[in-house]
RNA sequence: GGGUAGUUAGCGAAGUGGCCAAACGCAUCUGACUGUAAAUCAGACGACUCCGUCUUCGGGGGUUCGAAUCCCUCACUGCCCA
């Protein structure tokens, strides 16, 4: 009863279970859509979520904060009202633009921007971004935290003579240790003043069905321990489930996998594990196989909107000549409205619209898109309930 | 029949003696995009034995050290006059 998370099934260390929150639970594993402002991009509606049966939906903390306001948002009757949307909801906490957004400036404190918008000086920290959050009203807060890059963003150029060339790469590697270190730390410290400020408003000993949930994130580049004392600090904390923040964010993949298998199955079992902002549906499985629980990604819309359709047996790029007569569907085994299981729009309309940068032919490959995302989970979450994912994967993974 | 404007790489269109294998746009192709400052960005786009060489700017012939650019001629196209 006091549980926000069910381990239903296992196959390898990936995990079918359900989440439940004060909206409903959901099954895991799960991806959740973007809608950063409040909104899928390229005209995908609420409506369209409910046709692809997508379970959960991601709002952004900055932004919104930004515009409209979280003032208006509340009197609004907060998020689910405003949107209309009766799913489950996480907002993020605004510590990827910490990441993303150039002109920023990081303390211990908090972190200044400079609005992407005017240009206006904004203050978020932990207090700030929970009062934020709350203010919102999405059923799953994220702490507030450093993302810093994986690699340093503007090394200086290499030495040419080799003899220099590993005692840089060393040098290289230390600042680039001790930068995310101190994201370590931060993180940790606002981790705390997150929960603080989420329990001064909210009982915590009332059961996670019937309050906001916080997650705490887990930092740490690619450094072992680094990452082994992150998920120490955090998971130290009375969170109510476990984020692994600051991966692909500029590392290969593989590198990713190597920090999956180094530290997932360390997190808490009994709480819901979220892999933040991945990733390619290869992704996805690699770390559904390393027990992630949630996920969320801007890869398929965004590439939807660049003209890059996800299918069962790999990309497609829609805007290419060989889709100009084709009367294929995106997808025949997609039951999405676009694909309708190939009796939907085809391929050469899709191209068409694309083609003719129609916003129609943005939506409907971000329908599609998501509707893949969607499915991949689902059959994800069946082949583990019939411990079959590994064999499943090595299938699935050919062609993908 | 007369006049006039034009003919440039897949298309459109700059260039009017050397810095032109030839701007730019479209089309085409290839990359990139991972808690969305992103309906975005980068690259290729005559041929090849590809850090160099070769063949191009309607056809042919000239002038010139050198021409897509000047001259002659032919062909075709648009417009105007008969």
């Amino acid at each position: 009863m006091n549980k926000n998370f069910d381990l239903k099934s296992t196959s390898g260390q990936a995990r079918a279970g359900v989440l439940k929150t004060r909206r409903g639970e959901v099954q895991t594993p799960f991806f959740m859509s973007v809608a950063t402002r409040a909104a899928i991009k390229a005209g995908v509606g609420m409506e369209d979520l409910e046709a692809i049966e997508a379970p959960v939906v991601l709002c952004n903390t900055y932004h919104l904060h930004l515009k409209p306001g979280e003032a208006l948002v509340e009197k609004m009757g907060g998020l689910h009202e405003f949107m209309k949307c009766d799913k489950p909801m996480l907002t993020d906490s605004g510590g990827f633009q910490v990441f993303s957004i150039k002109r920023k400036k990081i303390t211990d404190e908090g972190v200044w921007f400079n609005s992407h918008i005017d240009g206006k000086r904004i203050w978020i920290d932990a207090e700030r971004s929970i009062d934020i959050q709350h203010k919102l009203g999405a059923d799953m807060i994220m702490a507030f935290d450093e993302c810093p890059p994986s690699r340093l963003q503007n090394p200086m150029e290499p030495p040419t003579n080799p003899a220099e060339l590993k005692g840089w790469k060393r040098r290289q590697e230390r600042k680039l240790y001790f930068k995310i270190r101190t994201a370590v730390e931060r993180t940790t410290a606002w981790a705390k003043r997150s929960i603080d400020a989420h329990a001064a408003k909210y009982d915590l000993s009332l059961p996670p069905t019937q309050r906001p949930q916080l997650f705490g994130i887990v930092q740490g580049g690619c450094f072992k321990d680094l990452r082994e004392q992150s998920l120490k600090e955090i998971t130290a904390l009375p969170f109510d489930g476990f984020a692994l923040g600051g991966l692909a964010v500029g590392e290969p993949s593989e590198a990713m996998y190597k920090v999956l298998d180094e530290i997932a199955e360390k997190l808490p079992a009994d709480k819901p594990r979220y892999l933040m902002g991945v990733g390619s549906p290869k992704d996805l499985i690699e770390a559904v196989a390393r027990g992630i629980d949630m996920f969320d990604c801007v890869f398929p819309a965004r590439n939807a909107r660049h003209g890059t359709a996800y299918t069962w047996n790999g990309e497609l790029r829609i805007t290419n000549q060989e889709f100009e007569a084709s009367t294929d569907v995106l997808d025949v085994s997609c039951g999405c409205p676009v694909c309708q299981n190939g009796k939907g729009y085809t391929r050469a309309y899709l191209r068409h619209l694309m083609t003719v940068d129609e916003e129609l032919g943005k939506r409907f490959m971000t329908i599609h898109n998501l509707a893949f995302y969607h499915d991949l989970m689902r059959t994800m979450r069946e082949q583990i309930m019939a411990d079959n994912f590994e064999p499943w994967k090595a299938a699935a993974l050919v062609k993908l």
